[in-house]
DNA sequence: TGGAAGATCGGCT
DNA sequence: GCCGATCTTCCAA
């Protein structure tokens, strides 16, 4: 759930990608700690947000015990009906349907208004909030998205996604 | 100080 | 299926 000046945009995470560290050569972590990962190094419960491409931030929820550096990215969320979803299109550039709105991980942090100035909020007391919901019947497990270059850790099954969900990214 | 590559996306062929 | 947009980040020299 996101809230701003813009009103509440809340949804449901339908797939997500596991990234261990440091050992884990497609995490950010694995090359130490630097300016734009130290989020990563931190207590748990935390935004990681950075800029990919030119154009895109991705967003990553910090977990692990806090002394390994370890993340999960946020591939794609359900938004729910209504007005987040009305208010989650109204931040998009050019009107998509609500399945692709917030399918992949630069579209989630453009529908929910995430940028940079997001990186490190504590996701227990800030802007942005996770809670539990009921678990999805059936999740799969395939390996992760444009990390080709991490050798055996490319084959990893770590990516997860609801089955058969209608809102998760195609590639 | 320079250059290469990147946890992407959308449009075009 | 392939390619360009666009700029931050990191490593090497």
């Amino acid at each position: 759930m996101r809230e701003s000046a813009a009103g509440t945009v809340a949804g449901r995470i339908v797939e997500a990608e596991a990234y261990a560290g440091p050992e884990d050569l497609a995490a950010h972590s694995s090359r130490g700690r630097t300016p734009r990962n130290a989020v990563m190094f931190g207590p748990p419960g935390h935004l990681y947000v950075y800029f990919i491409y030119g154009m895109h931030y991705c967003i990553n929820v910090v977990c692990g015990p806090g002394v390994k550096p370890e993340a999960v990215l946020i591939r794609a969320v359900a938004i729910d009906e209504g007005e987040s979803l009305a208010r989650a299109r109204r931040r998009m550039p050019t009107d998509v349907s609500a399945k692709r709105l917030a399918a992949g991980p630069g579209n989630v942090a453009a529908a929910f208004g995430i940028d940079r100035s997001l990186n490190g909020t504590d996701l227990t007391s800030g802007p942005v909030h996770l809670s539990e919901g009921a678990a999805p019947d059936r999740i799969v497990a395939r390996p992760r998205v444009g990390v080709a270059y991490a050798a055996e850790w490319a084959a990893l099954p770590w990516r997860f996604l609801v089955a058969d969900d209608p809102h998760v990214s195609r590639r």
